[in-house]
DNA sequence: TAAGATAGTGACTGATTACTATCTAAAGTA
DNA sequence: TACTTTAGATAGTAATCAGTCACTATCTTA
C-alpha cells in the first residue's frame, strides 16, 4: 500500500512542461548514469529512469528504442568528457612522463567523481548482451592504450623512461591499474577511497618506468617526493 | 516451438539415480560455475544449472535455500583451490621475490582455467544484493594481500626490494594488476590471452619494486629474462 | 486561431525467474 | 517385506520488467 504523497512529489507540479526530444534524452543519459552510480548498472530499470524524471515508464520509449541504447549514449556521453578532462591534463604535464602522472591522476579522480563509468565496464553482463557496447569500450581502451603508448616512447626518447620497457605493455598496466584500483574501492567501499590508493600505487608504477640512479652509484637524479605516506 | 527432443536427452534415462545430498550439492557448485564461466554470473538461472544436470529446477532448492547460497558455496570451493594454487607456488620461490613472480603466474593461470571467478568478484549486482558474498570476497582479498605484503617486507629484509617501497600499497597494485588484466581480457575475449598480457606486464611491476642497478654505473645485479618480447 | 506534429499517459502483454507447495518413488533399515 | 526417509517430479505463484499501443495534451506554425 503506497500513498500518492500527494503534496511532496509535486513541489512543482504545475511545471510539467512537454520537453524538446533532445533535452529529454539528455536528461534521460544522465538520470541512468546517476542511477547506475549509486545502484549498480543491471539494477535501474526503466521504471526508476522514468521516476526519477517524473515521466511514465512508456515515455522512456519515445525516446530510445531499446533500454540498451540508452546505455550506449550514456557511454558515448562519457567518451567526450572523459577524453577532454585527460586531454587537458595531458597537455599540463613538463615532460611526457609528467604528463602520464597527470593523466593518471585526472583520470582517477574522473571516474571517483563518476562512478558509473566503472560500473559500466565492468558489468559483462551488459557487454555481452549488446555487441555495440563491448566494441565501443573497446574501441575506447584501444584509443586510450595508444595515446599512453605514444607518451611512453616520448618518454623515452627524451631519455626520462629506460629502453628496455615496452611500451604497449606498460599502456595495458597503466589501465589495467586504474581498473584494479576501481575495482577495490567498490569492493572495499568507503574504507578504501580511490584517489587516496592511485596516489601510493602510481609511485611504483613510475619506478617500473623511468630511468633511475641508484644511492649506491651517485646522487639521485630527481627527487619525486619520497616517503610521503 | 521447442521439441522435446524424446531421445536424445534421456540418453541414460534409467540410470536417473537418487543422489546422495552432499555429492548433489557440489555438483551443482560445479555447474554453477561451469555455466558462469561460459555465460556470465548473472545470466546463469537456476533453470541452467537444473538442466545442466538433467533436474528439475525445484529440486535446486532442495539443497540451497537460496540461489545466492549457491554462489556463496562456490565462492568457499573457489577459494580453496586458489590458496593451495598460490601457497604451493609461493614456496618454489627461491626467495621472496621469486616466490612473489611464481604466486602471480599461478594466480593467472589459475584463472585463466576457472574464468568464473574473476565474473563472479566483478559482479557488483551479485556483491550488492547479498552481504555475506561481499564480505567473503573481502576476507579473500585482505587476507591474499597481508601474504602479498608479508613477502615483501621479506624481499625488503633480503635486500631484494627497494627499502621505499610501501608493502601495502606494492601488495594492492600485486592484486589491482591481475584484475585489471582480467578485465581487458575479458573485454577484448580472444584478442588478447591473459597469461600473455601477464608475461609481459609483470616485469615493469618487478623494476618498480627492486633493487635495481643501472647500466651507466656498474654491471647488473640479477640478469632477469630481459627484452623477451 | 485552426491544424498538424509530437511528448507523454495509462493500461496492457508476454516473457522470465526465484521460490513453494504437494505428491511420487527410490533408497536404507527393521 | 513393511516402514521410514528424502531426492526428485509436477505444477504452480507472485513479482519484475522491457517493450507496445491507442489515446491525450501540449506545443509550434501557417
Amino acid at each position: 500500500m503506497r500513498e500518492e504523497m500527494t503534496s511532496t512529489e509535486g513541489v512543482d507540479k504545475p511545471r510539467r512542461r512537454r520537453m524538446d526530444a533532445g533535452e529529454r534524452q539528455e536528461e534521460i543519459i544522465r538520470a541512468a548514469l546517476d542511477l547506475a552510480a549509486s545502484r549498480g548498472v543491471e539494477s535501474v530499470t526503466t521504471q526508476d529512469m522514468a521516476d526519477a524524471l517524473g515521466l511514465t515508464q512508456g515515455a522512456i520509449f519515445r525516446h530510445f528504442p531499446t533500454k540498451d541504447d540508452i546505455w550506449l549514449a550514456a557511454i558515448h556521453w562519457v567518451r567526450g568528457r572523459l577524453m577532454k578532462v585527460v586531454d587537458a591534463a595531458a597537455t599540463k604535464g613538463e615532460n611526457p612522463l609528467d604528463a602520464l602522472e597527470k593523466m593518471f591522476f585526472a583520470h582517477v579522480s574522473f571516474i571517483a567523481r563518476h562512478p558509473a563509468i566503472p560500473r559500466m565496464v565492468f558489468s559483462d553482463q551488459l557487454l555481452r548482451r549488446d555487441t555495440r557496447l563491448k566494441l565501443l569500450i573497446q574501441e575506447i581502451l584501444t584509443g586510450y592504450e595508444a595515446k599512453i603508448a605514444g607518451l611512453l616512447g616520448q618518454a623515452k626518447a627524451a631519455g626520462l623512461a629506460r629502453q628496455e620497457v615496452d611500451e604497449d605493455s606498460a599502456a595495458t598496466l597503466f589501465i589495467g591499474m586504474i581498473q584494479g584500483l576501481v575495482l577495490q574501492s567498490s569492493i572495499f567501499g568507503g574504507r578504501r577511497s580511490l584517489p587516496e590508493e592511485a596516489k601510493k600505487v602510481f609511485p611504483i608504477y613510475l619506478d617500473g618506468i623511468r630511468v633511475r640512479v641508484p644511492d649506491s652509484c651517485h646522487a639521485r637524479k630527481t627527487e619525486v617526493k619520497r616517503g610521503g605516506i
